[in-house]
DNA sequence: TTGATTTTGATTATATTTGAACAAATATTC
DNA sequence: GAATATTTGTTCAAATATAATCAAAATCAA
């Protein structure tokens, strides 16, 4: 069998399916396990399929909340590790912007003390955050589901309203040649609009996103005042080097 | 089976019960009570559930304040009776404004499969229909974590800029003397906005409170054109008399 | 055919996931 | 409020899946 025709019978089962691990897939078409492994690698990343631990599943089953995605690439340590050092910038009386990225939700477990006002567009952080010592102004507009999020036109017009002393992002890629990338617009206008409102916009940024670009690039460095990393020495000299602020102990 | 659609599974069970404890979560999903207990720690960690003692909830459930949710239980028959009639109403299509009363939150579970946009001040109501059919819109502003609802002048004001086809609000009280009236001034400003921004405005209210009044009369009878009740006949005649569409059956 | 390239399979090493056991923390009962 | 039962967190070991490396087989071009 030719090894097109392989893959296109795998899709079928995993279509079919729904899911189908690679001992099963392997039986089925007739190969080792190792070879149905290579075809899967190369269609989830054609975005064929989605990759699970021992499997795939079909992408419509796959898809369902995109925090679940966030939370299979990235690693929680490093998140906390971040957000700590971030919500040590925090002073009771701020009032802070906070945007729907990951890391940013894991600010939430260290401010549900303090004494401050948070202005977002995150469903999650406001879950996380009613029925504690914080203040809530939840942004308004359209809701996005899968990213539980609100965005688009009113929602940045919302944001214009306020002045807040510290905004508190994500990005998708941060490179001293490209500045800030995003892999949708969406959230690209709320992290912008967010940072032209704050007096000191806080980047929160594990290392694997330094130096990254995404496909959409849509503002210079320079809009962000501090990047919050756990990155070793070597990887943010360059971000001191263009004047950013670099915070990572 | 593998961990991605495991939790897919155990998502989808604590979304359909609102509630679930771990050892029945094992049970259903067939793996030991430790994994459940993994499991449930990350999806808390993703902010997709609300972790329980013992098990999980639903994160539209979680967060709603013991009083709010002794509303939404109370008289649930007459609720869902009204609900169900108001629902009736609603037209695939349709831009509704839903409020943050107990019973207009019954009207979610009549309406997950409309193709609607509900523009809403209520947290309970996002929860309920994110992830159906419906499109949702949030109105901004300063969250009441009591009420788990936006009030104040920036929501008033987000409201203003649509225009809808129905409104659907609760009140506290009525009466053909008084009018409208409510226990607090911020549910107030909500229902005159949205009843001055919607072509129909429907009043979901059970019997007790036909008749009655509240501290604060905030609005004449006529800002509603619909009045949705359980109430018998006799009750209802005196708002019939003055010119309300009475709808009851 | 011969040699180069691609694809596949086997083996080993590495990482991840799972479950068990037990101590600590938290509810529940009286 | 103390005693009891549950639930949870932690650590460790076993099972399982993946990644990496290299050699064998198949394919292709001349």
């Amino acid at each position: 069998m030719s090894y097109q025709s392989r893959k296109q019978k795998i899709l079928k089962i995993v279509e079919e399916q729904g899911e189908a691990d690679v001992k099963e897939l392997a039986l089925k078409v007739e190969t080792s396990e190792i070879t149905i492994r290579r075809d899967l690698a190369q269609m989830a990343g054609d975005g064929l399929i989605f990759r699970t631990h021992g499997g795939a599943m079909k992408l419509s089953l796959a898809n369902i909340p995109a925090s679940f995605e966030q939370k299979i690439a990235a690693n929680i340590e490093q998140k906390d590790y971040i957000a700590r050092l971030a919500a040590q910038k925090i002073r009771d009386g701020d009032i802070i912007f906070m945007d729907c990225g990951s890391t940013v939700f894991r600010l939430c477990q260290f401010i549900k003390n303090k004494r401050i006002k948070v202005i977002t567009n995150s469903l999650p952080v406001v879950y996380e955050l009613s029925n504690t010592e914080v203040s809530i102004n939840l942004i308004g507009g359209e809701l996005d589901s899968k990213r539980q999020a609100i965005h688009g036109q009113i929602a940045v017009e919302h944001i214009k309203r306020y002045q807040a002393d510290k905004a508190f992002v994500g990005v998708d890629g941060i490179s001293v040649e490209n500045g800030l990338s995003a892999a949708s617009e969406k959230e690209a206008e709320i992290t912008t609009a967010m940072a032209a409102n704050a007096r000191q916009t806080y980047l929160l940024c594990d290392s694997s996103k330094l130096g990254k670009d995404k496909y959409l690039k849509f503002a210079p460095i320079n809009i962000i005042q501090y990047l919050v990393t756990d990155a070793p020495q070597d990887l943010i000299k360059p971000f001191i080097d263009v004047g950013l602020n670099v915070i990572n102990e």
